[in-house]
DNA sequence: CTCACTGCAAAGAATTTGCACTGAA
DNA sequence: TTCAGTGCAAATTCTTTGCAGTGAG
């Protein structure tokens, strides 16, 4: 199901300022925070308030259209969701973000911990930082 | 090697704004946003300007004396960091947070994940999102 | 046609900065 | 005694809300 039919199936209306985010996102290689999702949309010439993004960006959100990546800083950015459940691996050179699936490999984990803690594990958040070839290229030359 | 003595060591001065924080921190169980610390201080009888909070916690996440959860719908908080590399679970029921060891558990993905996709792998976000046995309990009793 | 959605302007939070004062070493 | 660190007040973001106008269905 595309994510247009997703919006309409959930009750919402298929609106300009909405084509925008999502296609901006889906162009987009790294994750974006609201204001440059803001700008790149003025950069494309297109118009549309930076409340609409912020609004836009919750409601994708809440459908799972987009997820939120977290930097280690304590920041944290809009990404496209690709449907099923995904990680993500950052590059902290260019913020390049790939997905990754493998949810299984945290099974054992996940049974392990909630062994020893008596918590009932039901959502997890995993994510790897690291180069992408690219900035790991350019950091060798850099060097050498 | 006790916080105080970190601090010092990195060329820091041990102030009362820090101890108060770190002391509020260590008796919270769950984690805490700025305002947070401060509200807990004004409670406790202790004055201490808001500034100083955000200065704090900064200089605390720098030395790694505390850490960064996250939160899904994008907001974080601080807790005490203990040595070493850890994960948490956090309570989605009173936000109670323990920490558990095992990134050896993740290498086996790692490699696999470094191999599929190029990446240079060098850090790594997992948190865990459950109940607690107490919150357990209480959804327990709610429903019967 | 209707009502969900937009965009502005304005309010409200959250966070940072400038600067004179204070207290840890 | 000295300079790192503090706390206030003000500045700067960042995000949300109220409301009249607009356009998707």
């Amino acid at each position: 199901m595309s994510w247009q039919e997703q919006l309409v199936e959930a009750g919402y209306r298929l609106t300009r300022p909405r084509r925008i985010v999502m296609e901006i996102l889906n162009n987009a290689r790294a994750p974006l925070v609201p204001s440059a999702v803001f700008k790149r949309a003025q950069c494309d010439g297109h118009s549309l308030g930076l409340v609409s993004v912020y609004r836009t960006l919750a409601l994708l959100l809440e459908l799972d259209l987009v997820t939120l990546v977290h930097f280690s800083e304590g920041c944290h950015a809009y990404v496209l969701a690709s449907p099923g459940h995904h990680h993500h691996i950052i590059c902290s050179g260019c913020e390049e973000v790939i997905e990754f699936s493998g949810a299984e490999d945290l099974d054992a984990l996940t049974a392990r911990v909630q062994q020893e803690t008596g918590f009932h594990i039901d959502d997890h958040l995993l994510q790897f930082y690291g180069l992408c070839p690219a900035c790991q290229q350019a950091v060798a030359k850099k060097i050498s």
